[in-house]
DNA sequence: CTTGACTCTGCCCTAAGGGACAAGGTTTAC
DNA sequence: GTAAACCTTGTCCCTTAGGGCAGAGTCAAG
């Protein structure tokens, strides 16, 4: 299949599927003249990919593990649970930041209508 | 005083106070020869901008706060709280967001070692 | 053969600066 | 007066994960 199909079936843009090749993220395809031809592993791929994407994890800590994978051949299940608690501390300490951002909020509209509002 | 002076006051980078002007959201100061001549009222202002970042406005938000001001003289409370609490919403938002990434980081390693791990 | 849909590469753009650099300005010490 | 040491200037390239566009090439159908 072509980069389009490709692009329907795993929902990232043909512009995010070069772009993961151009980085290494996914391997050259094969070429029917100059255009990308696809297979099923490609969906696949580009299905994780994406899936990872939107736990958290980003591109270059992706590829990291793509090479991990091609070097043992064996899914990394120990070095995959260290990622994910990392990934849930810094969610963690994502949070308290947003709640800190709040309540700075709330004393900063607290503070303008004490010193503008009336009464 | 000069740049690198407001920058030890203010605590944003010399690039920062450059960048703040080059958009339009402090004003092009007074020049002594080639270089920036600041006063305390620039020291005020980049530490509003800075204390507006740390709670979450981008530069495009001040600077349309203080297009507001420029306009009315008068502080626009109205205005201001409205952007609190929108800002508020926002991150009730990203918090929701964020507890939906937790639960399924959860549920990958919960997968992950049923399928993977031992037992 | 032509039309329309698809794809190719390459370039510029995003937010908020960081880093490097060469050139020139200022201040301090002698 | 002069040299060293520091400060400022403007310019360019870099960061994420692509979006948008231009111009050209390519494919399948009628």
């Amino acid at each position: 299949m072509y980069i389009g199909k490709l692009a329907k079936l795993t929902g990232a843009s043909p512009k995010a599927i070069r772009l993961y090749e151009s980085i290494g993220l996914i391997p050259a395809p094969a070429r029917q003249g100059k255009y990308r031809v696809y297979t099923d592993k490609d969906v696949a791929l580009v299905h994780m990919i994406r899936r990872a994407q939107a736990v958290g994890f980003n591109l270059a800590e992706l590829k990291e593990l793509v090479a991990l994978k091609s070097q043992n051949s064996q899914f990394p299940i120990k070095i995959a649970n260290k990622l994910i608690a990392s990934k849930r501390e810094k969610l963690r300490s994502d949070m308290d930041k947003i709640m800190s951002l709040d309540r700075q909020l709330i004393e900063l509209h607290e503070e303008l209508n004490r010193t503008f509002g009336k009464t």
